[in-house]
DNA sequence: AATGCTCCTGCGAACATTCGCAGGAGGCGA
DNA sequence: TCGCCTCCTGCGAATGTTCGCAGGAGCATT
């Protein structure tokens, strides 16, 4: 895939060591429409090659090692599994997450910059609120008084 | 316990059953300093009463139906296991999770109504901010250049 | 107090994720 | 290009949490 120079040079930048194992699965993960889950991306690197015969430890170990570089993230929902994507630097989103029907929207926000801002001042903690996993009731389950 | 009604009537005005194990299971995390994993809480009943034997499913699924009661908060930081705590209704408050040492410290964040507000006004939804595990590095993991 | 409709519990199995270990491969320096 | 140090991988087991089922108990009603 075309990218994967990228990937390489992203993974090398930040000091670790460029696999095959990586190439493939931040691949997958990063042309996935979607976030997946480390099943859904290894299916997926199964589906590209094969040949390819990954371990699903070390697509867990992948995506935990790049959600420390930044290159991903991790959201664990409500909902059983984590789900993983590929960081794309230019958009922040947040993941509104219904407690009742078990749907998902993103939504942009800019006043979670402005907690980030207080939180930084209060307890000098440098928060990472770039994507968050946020429950409540969506608005179709709200009406009918959930 | 002297808390014992209290927490039953808490149960049964929500429409749920109240049985010994609730009782017993809610009463230990009320009376515990903070926040308990659901082996702690089994702990802490055995040691209340040594006859009473809960299985660790039924703390789990007392606590899951609490919460939705919001009688109580589930917290799933990024360290292994999920923490529960008593909800008392006069203080929200966040907790701040170090990704580098593991610590956690509380606060209590004005700037997170704001986003409430943004949230149901730019998609609907009813967000759910009372208890939020922030990521994010401490003041002393950061002063390393984590 | 007895009855019956549900919801709740305990058990064991299933599932998602992490860990420990031994062997294999990346990439720096020569 | 070769060697070496270290990090990374695969495997299987351990851990934390959820699920399905069959039996038991709360509580509303009589």
């Amino acid at each position: 895939m075309s990218c994967e120079p990228e990937i390489a040079q992203a993974v090398r930048d930040r000091g670790r060591r460029l696999t095959i194992q990586r190439s493939r699965i931040l691949s997958a993960l990063r042309h996935a429409s979607d976030h997946q889950t480390a099943e859904q991306i290894l299916d997926r690197v199964r589906d590209d090659d094969p040949h390819a015969d990954i371990s699903l430890s070390t697509v867990y170990r992948t995506l935990e090692t790049s959600t420390d570089l930044h290159l991903t993230s991790e959201l664990r929902g409500a909902s059983g599994s984590s789900v993983f994507e590929w960081n794309n630097p230019d958009t922040t989103h947040h993941h509104l997450e219904c407690r009742d029907c078990g749907s998902t929207e993103e939504v942009d926000l800019s006043s979670l910059q402005i907690a980030e801002a207080e939180i930084r001042e209060r307890a000098g903690f440098q928060a990472d609120i770039r994507h968050l996993a946020i429950p409540g009731l969506c608005a179709d389950c709200g009406l009918d008084g959930g």
